[in-house]
DNA sequence: CTCCATCGTTCAATCGATTGACTGCTGAAG
DNA sequence: CTTCAGCAGTCAATCGATTGAACGATGGAG
């Protein structure tokens, strides 16, 4: 690839002026402390702008040891739930004048590794990681650097910020118990994920302190086959549920297709509740009733807590608000 | 935000093994010019892993105007279309030791220009460009930057990769009329995008080359509502069509939720096909008969151009395979 | 008439790595 | 004994911008 050399320099600038590169520097970066006429400052500026001149920031960068940009690593594009945080985290940051790159890191792709690697190498100033990242690939402690990680805990990393799964789980087994359901199963997620586990815990939880026990706990693996093959499994269950939790909305998409094949019907026969709401959600059939998580608010205290704390500084907040159900068709009152 | 600045520079590094910095540098770099002895090219390593340093890739770019990055910005990371490009352009970036930052750009939001921002700063090497730009943004077409459009075509900047869309919407037509439909409508996207105009003149086309007149064009804005509105107006119309051409997914699902309302079953009455793929497309009631196109395909093609030529070089490719009808179960022959 | 403060700028070191040119040394050829 | 070729590194300029310190000119106070 070849670059173009001709983009002009602050030198270029200075010469145009008739000033010293200092003065252009100092002009464009309204530094308080410079005196200037008037008439010198009017010079700078059109030497500028007839140049065209645009600041190199990796120059500026090297000098001043900071870039004005984030990174972000989420686990996979395609799973709509990160985009609206992805979106929500843009826009925060163009309140405060920075850009966000993002990338995604399936586990095992070494990509969080190399957003990390743009952090050390100091062409980010600080990195929000919500993909899972091998443990041993990590910075070792001593070095600390200025990034958290969203919706999962690392151990050795007292940096995060999470949502409040099992306020959510609650939520969806109160909304079931208020129709009446008692026999309520879980498709979970992958118990390598620290998500999926909160929210199986929030479920047990939920139960119990509700005096119900729960009536089967399956993996869907966050799946939309995974959650086909759950439901399967609860259906062919002797005590089948009334009611399912499951853990997200893929699962339960495959978990509605499940029932359909099984011919058993939804909500009739059996409801659905997933946690994570999604654009798409009322497309399936039946429209599909969910936990609608703060997607946007996680997405912005995280940034707000990488910009605000030192690397030193333990980081362990936990998103409840708002948390609420969006009800649609998927569930109803159990079979009497 | 305070950094941390004790990291260990390449001095560093040299001071320890009892070197010159351009030696460390040479060593680092597998400089063939380079005669070493052995042992002194092990004392450098040893330094360098005793320090963990980690080269200031500020630094390095500074000097070499290179970064080894490059961009994508794209409309929207809901869009799960999108979510497969970036995903098949993070890999091929990786099988080049090049990484990927990506961005989103609602029209407007002027995060488009801003990553354009970066690439004439220097902070990346090149950039990919799937959402609409500000015509008036664009750097003077005299400043050539390497960097082209996915998708679109932009005036006055002929360096491009696009869908076969006529291609795509031939072979949708085609579909619905071996199963015998001659009486087909068109949901087309937003005439401002470009992507919307080549499937709307592609699907003119392909009905005149088939002696076909269309029943009905109506725009679906490219979203569910849209798409549902849409649907709506072609049902209330006389000459009602058996089947629609839809011009992506959102609206497709808004169309089918449109025919569900207005009581006309798909595919029985009316028969849907959507430009576009997307996995949860089958959890969709009917599953949704598609078009998939060459997602991957695009997103490696012009990842390779952007790194094979020089921003004077125009770049006018159109990928075309592989094109195919997934078919399922909102497409049928036709009542009689 | 001298001294000092202020104004409006300039000077030059610095950030950390890269790279073309150069040097001191050893050993072999002549 | 001289000379020259390689070896094994070293020197120092450079990329482009930032920033603390310094500097000459001007004007006002004493």
């Amino acid at each position: 690839m070849i670059r173009n050399s001709k983009r002009p320099t602050m030198a270029d600038v200075a010469a145009k002026a008739g000033v010293d590169r200092a003065v252009v520097s100092r002009v464009l970066n309204e530094d308080a402390t410079l005196k200037i006429r008037e008439a010198t400052r009017a010079r700078v500026m059109a030497a500028v702008a007839e140049l065209g001149y645009q600041p190199n920031a990796i120059a500026r960068s090297l000098r001043t040891a900071r870039t004005s940009t984030f990174g972000l690593v989420i686990p996979d594009f395609a799973n709509p739930i990160w985009a609206k945080i992805v979106t929500a985290i843009e826009e925060e940051a163009d309140h405060h004048d920075l850009l966000l790159v993002t990338g995604s890191a399936r586990p095992g792709s070494g990509r969080a590794e190399q957003f990390l690697g743009l952090l050390q190498a100091g062409r980010i100033d600080g990195l929000l990681v919500a993909a899972p990242v091998a443990a041993t690939l990590l910075p070792p402690p001593a070095e600390r650097l200025p990034w958290l990680s969203l919706n999962q805990r690392i151990p050795g990393h007292d940096r995060y910020v999470l949502f409040d799964d099992p306020a959510a789980v609650a939520l969806a087994v109160d909304h079931l118990v208020a129709l009446g359901h008692r026999d309520i199963a879980h498709i979970a997620g992958p118990d390598t994920l620290d998500s999926a586990r909160r929210r199986l815990a929030g479920f047990k939880d939920a139960m119990s302190s509700r005096r119900l026990t729960p009536c089967a706990i399956v993996s869907g693996s966050y799946t939309t086959d995974g959650g086909e093959q759950a439901m399967r499994e609860l259906l062919a269950q002797p005590n089948r549920p009334s009611a399912v939790v499951v853990a997200n909305v893929a699962s339960a998409a495959g978990a509605l297709n499940g029932a359909r094949a099984a011919g058993v019907q939804v909500p009739r026969e059996i409801s659905v509740i997933a946690i994570h709401d999604l654009p798409l959600a009322h497309c399936f059939e039946p429209p599909l009733t969910t936990v609608r998580m703060p997607l946007a608010e996680l997405g912005r205290e995280a940034l707000r807590s990488l910009m605000n704390t030192t690397p030193e500084q333990d980081v362990t907040a936990v998103i409840s608000e708002p948390i609420e159900i969006i009800a649609r068709a998927s569930t109803a009152p159990p079979r009497t």
